[in-house]
DNA sequence: CGTGGCATGTAAACGGTTACATGATTTA
DNA sequence: TAAATCATGTAACCGTTTACATGCCACG
């Protein structure tokens, strides 16, 4: 029984609120962990149906209403092992591919202004997942909430928040010496025969 | 003729350095980009027969020795276009998927111990990546080399600088966090009512 | 009555990794 | 001569995305 990445974020979604139903796992997912996870439902349906068929979950009426025609799910025990020892397991670094850095580190090839445009929409996604990610701060400061599960929800939320961060102040100041460099005086930096000096600090 | 990411790799480091064979390629791209960018022999070797096919590369006989059976290849106009049109397109957010955030945001279901275990672990890597990116600035300012190309790679090097850190600095935070937690007195992790504090600055 | 959200699912295609196979050359 | 590295390639497999298909329900 080897399952994949998929499987192990529905049983932790199960694990914090039970009885979802694919759409709704499909939400919880974008809504709590979609900054940094995502699922479609093309994986998420035949994983369900797979993850029946191994008993990690058990398919559930809905209590109350049951109006529209929707299948929830709810951790059997084995689940919740599963999930339990899944999460011991070192953790992968996920294959590392960032289109940013690589269009960045190829960025001789183009005009200086290619470059700092992509740095500027960087900054622009980087602001508003600032504001999103402070908005979600804000709420949590502000609507006390005695989840056991908010603790670590808080630090993935932090470093979300120290990244973002990071990554404003460097794009700030990468703005600068791109933009200086390409109206400075003698060393343009598509034609550069000098090296440019990256000031530490 | 539409590429893959791999093809777009490829351009831009024959675009740095011509006459590179399969072999040197994936080599150059683990050695420069490899800190956020992979590539596999399965993958290269195809693309390179198809960018052929496309008129992108052409294979060029390696000028001296030769003694390998090893097939160099060189950008065309054709390629050289195609990567500077590339570069002009709006870079893709790659679908985000952190293994370790999504562990530690289901770490409520393990012992508190396995979450700190995973953030040591995490904070080992990234010291390990602060000492190899330390190490390649230390390089380039010691060695001052001409290329036109170095104020690209020095960017992309201070990125990863800053946000090796800044994952650094909050992990030493998250650790006290969550043995505070551990060890605390009344709210102990699995049942805490109260929201840690998030200490800015 | 139409639009938008709820809800489930499938099929095709894609991009990528892994394992395997092969063999030459250099270095110890 | 053994081991490491150079060097190329293929086949199987996997996970994932995308597009498509279907239809119900609530609301304006």
């Amino acid at each position: 029984m080897k399952l994949n990445q998929t499987a192990y974020v529905l049983l932790g979604m199960l694990s914090i609120e039970d009885n979802q139903s694919g759409y709704d796992l499909r939400k919880a997912v974008q809504q709590s962990v979609g900054y940094f996870w995502g699922e479609s439902y093309g994986q998420i349906y035949p994983t369900l149906k797979r993850m029946v068929a191994d008993g990690l979950i058990v398919p559930a009426n809905t209590a109350k209403g049951a109006k529209l025609r929707r299948q929830e799910y709810s951790l059997t025990e084995a689940g919740r092992d599963c999930l339990r020892q899944w999460l011991a397991l070192p953790f992968q670094n996920d294959p590392p591919r960032n289109e940013f850095l690589l269009k960045l580190f190829f960025g001789r090839e183009a005009s200086p202004a290619v470059s700092i445009e992509h740095i500027q929409e960087l900054n622009r996604r980087n602001k508003a997942m600032l504001i999103t990610l402070e908005g979600i701060e804000r709420y949590a400061q502000t609507n006390p909430s005695p989840s056991p599960h908010l603790p670590y929800w808080m630090l993935t939320l932090s470093l979300g928040l120290a990244l973002t961060r990071a990554a404003l102040d460097w794009g700030a100041a990468a703005l600068v010496t791109l933009e200086d460099a390409m109206t400075g005086s003698g060393t343009p930096l598509t034609t550069a025969t000098e090296s440019p000096e990256v000031k530490p600090g």
